[in-house]
DNA sequence: AATGAATGAGACTTCATTCAT
DNA sequence: AATGAATGAAGTCTCATTCAT
């Protein structure tokens, strides 16, 4: 039996999560990382072969989190469905910021990280195709205006995951003031 | 007397904005800058001292322009004052995510570069209360659904700029769309 | 655990002091440096943190060495304490060139490299009121010719130090024989 | 006729000189020299072809003006002729710093710098010979102290040169002080 | 398994020198 | 003759990655 290890998998990945949102791709350093961490700088190294395959490890996690909740929701009532995914998303900080590095990703330099990039980006076109069949039921049960095209909708709802949250109500308030405001609009009702 | 000048300044901070657009602040780099200009690395010191200053000067002068535009914005109707300042920001693309980058900018390095970020600044404010103005008058002008905390609208408004526009909608159209969905929402009008 | 050290510390202050006496402050690159070592030039930053922090570093150690040498020094009889100062400045080839270029450091790029410049200069204030002190009392004693003031014989006491040995008298010698040259002059004794 | 010379070669030396004294031979830029200059960096090179033979130029001339006081000394007094030697050297501060320069300058980049370090450097042995056969003069008309060796009876008194004059006595005081102090020594006459 | 040390590639910046007006 | 602009060589420093213990 060898040693213990001195920082988890799961640790460097949280870590390193954080760090993108506050640095981005290109300002995220393994030697900051490492001085977050318990251990060594070379010691990253037991667990991933290069920088970049962190970085699309670390997106692979934080999308399988999304998707194994999206999934779990009842589509049967697709306005309540919307409303809860809009919740799912507004929990995972970032989310979105977050995959906007996938591209930068070198994926030539590791098979590892090349494989975890193409989970990240089909599971990116099953969360859009369920945003986009849920708004497309909605319109079709007149639930929507019918005078706005459809990837209009579909573009403010999306974004509506990065307002700003000037005075940090808490998250279910939070989701739910957004979506009234998405559907009801900011404007005096008659 | 002297030699021609292979670039100008504006060519220069234009160059700048695109790339701090593509990359971000850390992922800037003076030599793929010089690369896309025509001269050498070595070249753009004769216009600035160093990279800070160059980033500072781009951001000041990607304000300016948007400063001219929203002070020439007739604000006796504030609904209509509201939808030109939208148009406005539009217009500037990527706007915001430049300006995220202000906080990174080590002020000490360079008196130029302290200098503009401190107009960046003061323009920043100035922007945010012309909007908060417009917005507490709808209000109270009975424009807005009082139900809705001004914070909130106000949040939603301003992050209607980053709508992805999935279908390239023409500037003008894509404008009156995002506002008319702000200001009524997208659901079913009864 | 990990590598075997390339040079020691030490090791590169030797040559770092060799060569601020070659070539000056401004004229000392750490490419040079290196290339004395054993190691790459990149390796140099695993021990100092930039080229001011080793300068100071190299200065403090030299200081520290002359000082600890002249707070031995027996004061009893000044003339001989002073004879011995003497052969311990001597000892400590090019000691004052070196300490020339405190003030051309920058401060602020390195606290520790501020640190040793703090001491070099408080031991160097040490060092300058010992001698004054001596020198002092030697004239209160009447060993000294009252007639010459008295910074004009610190100075040259001082300067002794730089006179060039052109024949390479071995410094104990060489040391008795400036003694006597400066106490009793050059000119024939009546 | 073209334009009129915006500065002299003359000026140019001097400003070189001081620059050389104020930060040695790798610390002295063109940059900062035609700072202090009326005209741009560009147009030194119309007196120069480049930086080394600015300095050669600039030792050469200072090497004249010291060279033509020394041969108009009368030498029928020997101790006279030392006296009036000392007081010439002292007048050229910093002279000797300035000669240490010599040999870091590339000869091969130019013929002119090449050929003013030639007239440097049979300069230099002629000084040095004068000061030796004055000595030796003085000491074989017995005075000086037969038992002290002539080198290092020259050393110390060319070394009297960089005496910190820490009082800033005037010159023809301060030369006659040092000379005695040279002469007869610091200690009391019995 | 863990890590301290080593290292080369690459970024920023300065400066002597050349060029074109 | 004078000069503003251009440039490549060289220097400092950082960082991902490898190596040896």
């Amino acid at each position: 039996m060898g040693r213990r290890h001195v920082f988890t998998r799961s640790e460097l990945l949280d870590h390193t999560k954080r760090m993108l949102l506050e640095h981005g791709y290109e300002g995220f350093h393994l030697k900051s990382l490492s001085k977050r961490l318990v251990g060594a700088r070379s010691t990253i190294y037991q667990y991933y072969a290069n920088k970049d395959e962190i970085i699309a490890a670390c997106m692979r996690r934080v999308m399988e989190g999304v998707l194994e909740q999206t999934q779990a929701v009842d589509e049967t009532d697709c306005m309540e469905a919307l409303r809860q995914l809009l919740t799912i998303y507004l929990r995972e900080a970032g989310f979105h910021q977050l995959m906007a590095h996938a591209h930068k990703i070198d994926r030539t330099s590791s098979a590892a990280a090349a494989a975890d990039l193409a989970f990240v980006e089909q599971a990116h076109d099953t969360l859009k195709n369920q945003i986009e069949r849920l708004l497309a039921r909605a319109r079709e049960e007149g639930r929507l205006n019918p005078d706005i095209p459809l990837p209009a909708v579909t573009g403010v709802f999306i974004n509506l995951i990065n307002t700003p949250n000037l005075m940090n109500i808490p998250l279910p308030e939070w989701s739910r003031m957004l979506f009234q405001l998405w559907l009801e609009g900011a404007g005096k009702r008659p």
